[in-house]
RNA sequence: GCCGGCGUAGCUCAGCGGCAGAGCGAGGCACUCGUAAUGCCUAGGUCGUGGGUUCAAGUCCCACCGCCGGCUCCA
């Protein structure tokens, strides 16, 4: 018998070949590992060792542990409905371990699981782990493994089979009559697995093809601790909360209705100063950093979008043509064919560039249905765009000035934490590999040097040019896509855009596709729920409520000091309804109005307003110049 | 678009073959009130739309529209 030399933590031993990971932390003593690691291989403990290796024991303290039990816990999912629906009429897809848990992919013959069967398969599978069957794995052969799974009816795991590369081994793993092909890893016995649940079920394209079967996709999350568990749950929850569909619903912020149509939004008043508020912050960071500002029309002839080429690649996407005095038009999916059109206004020298247009572009995308989501999703949004036009050799300052100014902005609403995606040159790019060279290197250049953690989207980008994206990562978490920085290489060529060089020649310049939001819609939603719906005071589409306390006696003076922060450009409202101050107050602040002035004879007395902030509590009583000041120094802050 | 779930008053939801309901909100009246809900009264519905089954349909069936969770797509 072979032997091999195996490390464990520095100490070495030397055992069988095709001994077992389980037996060697056997032999050292080594107690409750779920697997082991080498390098950043998961084993375990199941798996015979059939080379020299370095290893580390995977423990529960380890994240890695979670996966190698949310993926036993896929499996008993698996078995829980073969016992329940017919070990014949389930036939099982993939399995894999999410994030947070778990899902199986499966078809079941006559069957259609809802949410309401999962308690029974969720109570099926804790049978299965209270059993605590010990966990078998096999390698097996191709043929064999074809012939076992042809058996078992399992038709989508004989189409992995055959898609596995020859050489591979192939693994079964299984436990109490339960087979299933994969690769691992599992714990031991159907005990050892954490605390779960199942949470929804989905439909899922076969290998995600819509050409495809559509299976059904069981989720589940899982956790070593309960702890941990009901945190996700909570986390759900919290969510939930968050959501901005309901938040825009009880704030009065937008509406989306089946009467207007599928991902239409309409702006009510109170949403509508917001977006002004965001809009006219935006145009005046523009004007500063040297954008001209654009306006394009909503729709544009068909001529335009073949020139572009979005007739030929984009049209799934945009809405149907109309026609016009006998020619035919579109509206606009894109603002870009429109400012090209006004770059090309005029000969252009290069004394003039990098030209940078920008505009708050709305524009209408056809989606399909099932993808609409309140504001995050839907088929008309207003893009904040901007194209800007260099030469080669401003590319990388224009790039790194573009990243710096998003950042900026997004740091400008309450966001800190960020997350770069570099996409690179994709195999069927157009372009120069001079273009995408230089484009690419300018991209890394800025990120560099501005210090930010990214990542790189090998052959990611787009055929016409490499980008960068921007995600932030919210309150609790989770990241939202938001800005993009893009090259074009096509539409420079198709539009046949030049400029002047000091050679006197006529050069072909670069072009850059830019969005900080964007879109308004989209950073609105995200902007509801990052603050759940308690936005900083200077977006706050009311800032201050006035109330007085009696709606007879003080009156007067409640308008008196309603006008006078009107005046100072405070957006601001009075609530004298005929109902007590207590209701009146817990109504402002289910509304999250950032200040409530409470208005009596104490105040009307020294021209005073008590001042009740929705973060800062009761703030006493102070005078209104003082008070005006106070609120316009942290509007002035972004506050 | 596909799979599953769901569309009942402005909102949140109950009713699931036999007289369309509740709370909040809205309107009216009374109370004139000091930091998160004063009380009473009233109005409000082709039960998403269209077809079908039935003596009888929010309720069962079919189609369409929309929403929700996913999948897919995001030149």
């Amino acid at each position: 018998m072979e032997s091999l030399r195996i490390r464990v933590n520095g100490k070495e031993l030397q055992v069988e070949k095709g001994v077992k990971l389980g037996e060697v932390f056997g032999i050292l003593g080594i107690q409750n590992a779920v697997g082991g690691k080498s390098g950043s291989r998961l084993i375990d403990l199941l798996t015979p060792l059939q080379e020299d290796m370095e290893l580390t024991p995977v423990f529960k303290e380890d994240p890695e542990s979670l996966d190698i039990m949310r993926h036993t816990l896929s499996h008993i999912l698996a078995q829980a409905l073969k016992e329940l629906y017919g070990y014949e009429k389930v036939h099982l897809g993939v399995g894999p371990t999410t994030e947070e848990g778990f899902y199986y992919d499966v078809e079941v013959e006559g069957h259609t699981i809802s949410s309401e069967d999962l308690p029974r398969i969720e109570e099926k599978m804790r049978e299965i782990i209270a059993k605590n069957y010990p966990i078998f794995r096999k390698e097996v052969g191709r043929e064999e493994a074809i012939k076992l799974f042809s058996d078992l009816k399992e038709k989508y795991k004989v189409e992995i089979i055959n898609r596995i590369d020859e050489g591979e081994t192939i693994s079964i793993y299984g436990q109490n009559g339960f087979v299933d092909l994969c690769r691992g890893p599992h714990v031991p016995f159907t005990g050892m697995v954490g605390e779960f649940k199942l949470t929804h079920v989905a439909g899922a394209y076969w290998m995600g093809d819509s050409s495809r079967p559509m299976l059904q996709r069981i989720y589940g999350i899982a956790f070593w601790d309960k702890k941990d568990l009901e945190e996700r749950l909570k986390f759900y929850e919290e969510a939930k909360k968050r959501d901005h569909r309901r938040i825009g619903r009880e704030l009065e912020l937008f509406l989306i209705e089946d009467e207007v149509g599928a991902g239409l939004v309409l702006w009510l008043p109170k949403g509508a100063i917001l977006r002004k508020t965001l809009e006219d912050y935006w145009k005046e960071e523009h004007l500063k950093r040297g954008y001209q500002l654009v306006y394009t029309p909503h729709v544009g002839n068909a001529k335009l979008w073949q020139t572009s080429g979005h007739l030929d690649y984009y049209r799934p996407n945009m809405f149907s043509s109309m026609e016009i005095e006998g020619e035919e038009y579109f509206v606009k999916p894109m603002n870009c064919p429109f400012h090209i059109a006004v770059y090309k206004s005029k000969v252009r020298s290069y004394k003039e560039l990098p030209i940078k247009l920008a505009e708050l572009g709305t524009v209408y995308r056809y989606e399909m249905s099932g993808v609409l989501h309140g504001l995050m999703r839907v088929r008309g949004f207003t893009q904040d765009d901007a194209h800007i036009i260099c030469a080669p050799e401003q590319v990388e300052e224009v790039i790194q000035e573009t990243l710096e100014f998003a950042i900026d902005v997004l740091r400008d609403f309450g966001f800190e934490d960020f997350k770069v995606y570099i996409s690179t040159k994709p195999a069927d790019a157009i372009g120069s590999p001079q273009q995408w060279e230089l484009a690419e290197k300018a991209l890394k250049k800025a990120v560099e040097r501005m210090g930010i953690e990214y990542e790189i989207d090998e052959g990611g980008g787009a055929f016409y040019g490499p980008k960068i994206d921007v995600k932030i990562r919210d309150a609790i978490g989770r990241l939202w896509q938001c800005s993009t920085i893009q090259f074009d290489f096509n539409l420079p060529e198709r539009f046949d855009m030049e400029y002047v060089g000091s050679d006197n020649r006529r050069h072909r310049p670069y072009m850059i596709h830019r969005a900080i939001f964007g879109s308004i819609e989209r950073f609105v939603g995200v902007l509801l729920e990052h603050y759940a719906g308690l936005l900083p005071l200077w977006l706050s589409p009311v800032q201050v409520r006035v109330l007085p306390v009696s709606s007879e006696k003080h009156l007067t003076y409640a308008r008196e000091v309603e006008g006078y922060l009107r005046e100072k450009g405070i957006r601001v409202e009075l609530d004298a309804r005929d109902e007590r101050l207590s209701a009146r107050i817990r109504d402002a602040e289910l509304q999250k109005v950032p200040y409530i002035l409470v208005i009596g004879d104490k105040e009307m007395e020294g021209k005073h307003v008590s001042v009740r902030g929705k973060k800062e509590g009761n703030l006493g009583s102070m005078a209104v110049e003082a008070f005006t000041n106070l609120l316009l120094e942290k509007i002035g802050k972004k506050e």
